[in-house]
DNA sequence: GTCATCAATCTAAACGTTATCTTTGTCGAG
DNA sequence: CTCGACAAAGATAACGTTTAGATTGATGAC
C-alpha cells in the first residue's frame, strides 16, 4: 500500500506553503478565494485526506470517545451503543466500543488500552463494585468518564441512568393490584445499582402493603438468561409456586419465560411474568410481554451531551450532574389479574 | 485535567535518557537489569502511559480496527460486533463502531471518517449496490478492507459469509417435506447478497419439484421487522393464504410472527414459520422458532485474522481470500407437517 | 515620500513517540 | 599499552499536523 498523500503533497501541488494549506482547509486564518480555489483542486487531485493521527498529536486530543458495556448483545446495550454512535458522529467523534463481559478486571484494562489511545472521553456502564474499584475508577483515566445506566455510589462523576427504585416499585405494585401477593423476584448481580435497587423498590412495594418478600423465592441470576432460566426451573417445579414473576431485566425474563414453557406452564394463565427492561421485539412474543420502558436513545444522547460539555473545558470542573429517568409501565398480556 | 506524564517525565524521574525508557519498555535495545528496574519504577511513580496517537504517527499505523454495520441492533450484528471486539482486543486492536443504518452515502461517509483517524484496517457489511459504489470501494482508503455478510459482486475483497443460496434452498426444501406447497417468502432489500441468493435458493428448491414461486406472496422488507409486519398483513387476510412463510432474516420473522398473532392467527396451527439467520432467544418464544444458523462467532474471527494477515504484509497483495459457510437447519416448532 | 495598516502568506517550533546512529565505558587479547 | 569488541545508554531525526509569529506587498493617510 502506497503511503498516503499528506499536506505537503498538496501544498507542492497548489504552490502554497503547508501553513496555507492548513489555513485553508480548517477555515482558520485568511485564505485567498483564489488559493483556496487552487488548495481544494490540489486536495482533489492527490486524493488527500487530513491525518487524524497527527492532528490528535498536535491538538493533545483525539476525536475518539470510548464506550464500556457489560454485553453489547444485550438489547439494551445495543440500543444504547447505536444512540450514543450517532450522537457521537453528529458531533464529529468516533466511538471505539468495549464489551466488559462483566467482568471487573477486564473492565480496567479497557480503561487502561482507552487510556493508551488517548480517547477524548469515556462513557462507562461499571460492571465492578468495592473501595478499590471506586479508587481505580477516579484515578486519573486522563479524559473526562461518564457513567450510564449503572451507579458506582460515591463515584464522582456524571451519571445517566433509571430511577432503578421506583421501576421495581412500579412493576410491582402493578402485579400486586392484580391481585398477585406470591411474587418471585430473579435480580441481576448483587452490588450493582441496576440490581439492588430494582430488588429495593419490589420489597417496598410489598411492604406499604405490609408483605415480606419471601427470601425462598428471590433470586439472582447475574443479568443473564441463561441463568435465569436456571433459577426459574426450580422455582417452578417446587411447591408454593408464586403466581408471578418480576424479572429484572429482559433477557432474564426471557430466560424465565422459557423455563415456564419448558415445564409445560402457560403465561399468563398459570403464572404471570413481568420485566424490567423492555426490549425491541417484545410485543412478537405470546404473551407479549408487560414491561418497564426506559427511553434508552435519549439516555445515549444525553450521555453523549454530557461527555461533549466536558471535553470542552479545560480548567474548570463543575459539580458531577446526573439524570435519573423515570420508568414507564407498558401493560401487555404478560400479567393478569389473579383469579379468586 | 492537568496533561498526563510522558516519556520524557519518565526519562527524568529515572535518571536516563527517553531513547533508553522506548527500549526498555518495549524490550527493544539492550538495557541493563538496573535500569530496566529504575524505569519501571518511574513509570509507576508519574502515573505514566504510552501515547499511543504519538506512537501511530511514528509507526505510520493506528491500533485501531473499523467496523461497519449497517444496523448494530440487529442480534446477527450484535453478535457479530462481539466477537470483532473480542479477536481484535486478544490481537492488540481497538474497535471503533460504525452504523451506516442501511444507508450507502452515511456508509461512504463513516469510510471517509475511518480514514481520517487512519484505521489499520476494515470491516464492512455493505449496504451499497451497483457499480458506482462498487468503484468507491475499490478507491484506495488507505488501509485494508475485507467484507462480511453481504457479497459485492465483482469487488475483489476479501469476504466471510454464509452460503445464503443453500440456505435458502435448506429452508424450502424443509417447509416441503412438511407438505407445503404455497409458501410465501419474506425478503430482505433488492439487490443485497444476503437477500438475492436467500431468494434465488427459495426459488431453486420450488423448481426443483416442479413448482413455480408466486410473485404475489414473494415479498420484500428490507430487512427490516416493521416492514414485514406491514408486509404480512395483507398476506394473511388476503384469500388464497400461504401455509407458510419463509422470512429472509430473523427480525422480518419476528414481524411476521407478530402479524400472525395481531389477526388472529396462530403458529404453527394455522400458519407455519421459518427463518434464515437464528437468534439468541428464539426458543423463548412458543413457538419456537424454527430457522438457519450460521456460526457467527466464528466468522467474526475469522474476518479478524484475515484483516491481521493483511496489516502484517505492507508490500505483497495476496488473492482475496474467500470463507462461505455452509448452514444448519435448527428444527423446531414454528413449523409443522401440514395436515392433508 | 513616509509610515502605519492590513491581508495574504510563509517559517519554524512544537506534540510524544521510535529507530538509527553515535558515544561512552569496560574488559580482555595481543 | 593499545586496540577491538561489546554492552549500555544517549542524541537526534523523523512522523504530519497546527499555530504563533515573522515576512511580504499593497493601500491609503498625512
Amino acid at each position: 500500500m502506497a503511503s498516503m498523500a499528506n499536506i505537503r503533497d498538496v501544498a507542492r501541488q497548489a504552490g502554497v506553503s503547508i501553513a496555507t494549506v492548513s489555513a485553508a482547509l480548517n477555515r482558520s486564518g485568511t485564505v485567498s478565494e483564489k488559493t483556496l480555489r487552487r488548495i481544494l483542486d490540489a486536495v482533489d487531485a492527490v486524493g488527500y485526506a487530513p491525518n487524524g493521527i497527527a492532528r490528535s498529536l498536535r491538538m493533545g486530543r483525539s476525536q475518539l470517545f470510548g464506550l464500556i458495556v457489560s454485553e453489547i448483545t444485550n438489547p439494551f446495550f445495543g440500543t444504547l451503543t447505536r444512540a450514543i454512535e450517532k450522537a457521537a458522529h453528529d458531533a464529529g467523534y468516533a466511538v471505539i466500543i468495549c464489551n466488559s463481559d462483566e467482568d471487573e478486571a477486564r473492565e480496567l484494562e479497557l480503561l487502561e488500552l482507552l487510556r493508551v489511545q488517548r480517547v477524548a472521553g469515556v462513557i462507562l456502564s461499571p460492571s465492578g463494585q468495592g473501595t478499590a474499584y471506586r479508587e481505580k475508577l477516579t484515578r486519573e483515566i486522563g479524559a473526562p468518564l461518564i457513567t450510564i445506566d449503572r451507579r458506582i455510589e460515591g463515584l464522582d462523576r456524571d451519571f445517566i441512568g433509571l430511577d432503578n427504585r421506583a421501576a421495581g416499585r412500579m412493576i410491582t405494585e402493578y402485579v400486586l393490584r392484580l391481585g398477585h401477593r406470591r411474587i418471585a423476584f430473579i435480580g441481576g448481580r448483587a452490588g450493582l445499582s441496576t440490581s439492588d435497587e430494582r430488588y429495593q423498590g419490589f420489597c417496598e412495594a410489598l411492604h406499604d402493603i405490609g408483605l415480606q418478600p419471601d427470601p425462598a423465592i428471590c433470586l439472582r441470576a447475574d443479568f443473564r438468561g441463561e441463568a435465569a432460566y436456571m433459577v426459574a426451573q426450580p422455582l417452578l417445579s417446587g411447591r408454593n409456586r408464586p403466581t408471578a414473576i418480576v424479572a429484572a431485566n429482559n433477557v432474564m425474563a426471557l430466560g424465565a419465560l422459557q423455563a415456564i414453557g419448558d415445564l409445560g406452564f402457560r403465561c399468563p394463565q398459570d403464572i404471570s411474568l413481568a420485566a424490567i427492561d423492555d426490549f425491541p421485539w417484545s410485543t412478537a412474543l405470546r404473551p407479549r410481554l408487560t414491561a418497564i420502558a426506559q427511553p434508552i436513545e435519549e439516555m445515549g444522547r444525553i450521555a453523549v451531551d454530557y461527555l461533549l460539555d466536558r471535553v470542552g473545558e479545560i480548567e474548570t470542573v463543575p459539580a458531577a450532574r446526573s439524570q435519573i429517568f423515570a420508568p414507564t409501565l407498558i401493560a401487555r398480556d404478560s400479567c393478569v389479574a389473579l383469579e379468586q
